[in-house]
DNA sequence: CCTTTATTGAAAATGATTTTCATTATCAAT
DNA sequence: ATTGATAATGAAAATCATTTTCAATAAAGG
């Protein structure tokens, strides 16, 4: 019984097949820099860390990725209001789990939090049930975040 | 018995007084066309109508006076991944009440719902409550928003 | 009416993200 | 392994929302 003939891919390359996309450095980079981190990274945070892996890699196409893992749901993209876009990798391996996200709106530090998420997650089910149902609007995510002031801010 | 001998001014003009703020003319406007509509206003659609009531507004006022009418609560500021944010005026006469959202990802439909509003607040309260007491974080406000794709674009 | 100083608008600056386009690299087919 | 079609890349320019600057204006307390 030899399975696995071919070596697979990394987790993600099925993904990239799957839609007829390339599997190119840059693309390899921008994903290992995301799994290297558990931070909420900005375009050019990654950027800054992907050319240190490989300079030649363009800021660029480092948006491009990006907007493209954020487009097959690899990476969730965030606003936390303060002009720039962030990005973590999800529900894949090397990534975090769902979570919601608590926000202090003075130095902007932001919490991952995971605990009361069965409760959570049972009572926004019901919730995404009833609205599905009277707006007739196919639900495919939510977010929850609390704003307010750290421990250092408040 | 005389009361009210001076005209009070409108609802907001206390809160401005409140903090030193003068009582301009492109202020009044400001608030006059986010008390005129239901939509989700960015600052150029507000700078628009603003200026069809006064041509002499210029944008940068109008940033200015939503910015601050963000810091005192009046207004909420919300970024629907559209590259602007957009403003409302909340929990004020002429505004909305609080509310949540549910955003269609391909047309950017923005509904507000009050539906189900009791449960959502009484959970959202205990978990607020978890996380402040768990992170000492002093909650002051949440955002809860669902994604999908609406009635067109399913 | 005066004086102080917050506010304003125009123009320039900023900064993140996008577009353009010529060059390069991936990969399926040979 | 070579080739060829074309997806992907990077540099530079373009966009575009928002912010900053600064001289002129106007609100409001006295
Ligand atoms: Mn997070
Ligand atoms: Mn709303
Ligand atoms: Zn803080
Ligand atoms: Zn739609």
């Amino acid at each position: 019984m030899v399975y696995l003939l071919r070596k697979r891919g990394a987790w993600w390359q099925d993904r990239f097949h799957d839609i007829g996309a390339r599997i190119t450095a840059p693309r390899e980079i921008v994903i290992a820099v995301l799994q290297e981190t558990d931070d909420h990274m900005s375009a050019s945070d990654v950027y800054i860390r992907a050319h240190k892996i490989n300079p030649s890699i363009g800021l660029t196409t480092v948006y491009r990725t990006l907007d493209m893992l954020t487009q097959l749901g690899i990476v969730q993209k965030f606003d936390f209001g303060d002009g720039k876009a962030r990005f973590e990798l999800v529900n894949n391996p090397g990534g975090k789990k769902h979570h919601h996200h608590l926000i202090c709106m003075n130095c902007k530090t932001i919490v991952d939090y995971t605990e009361f998420l069965d409760e959570e997650l049972e009572f926004i089910n019901k919730t995404q049930e009833k609205l599905s149902k009277k707006y007739n609007f196919k639900i495919t995510d939510h977010a929850i975040s609390f704003y307010g002031y750290c421990d250092q801010c408040r």
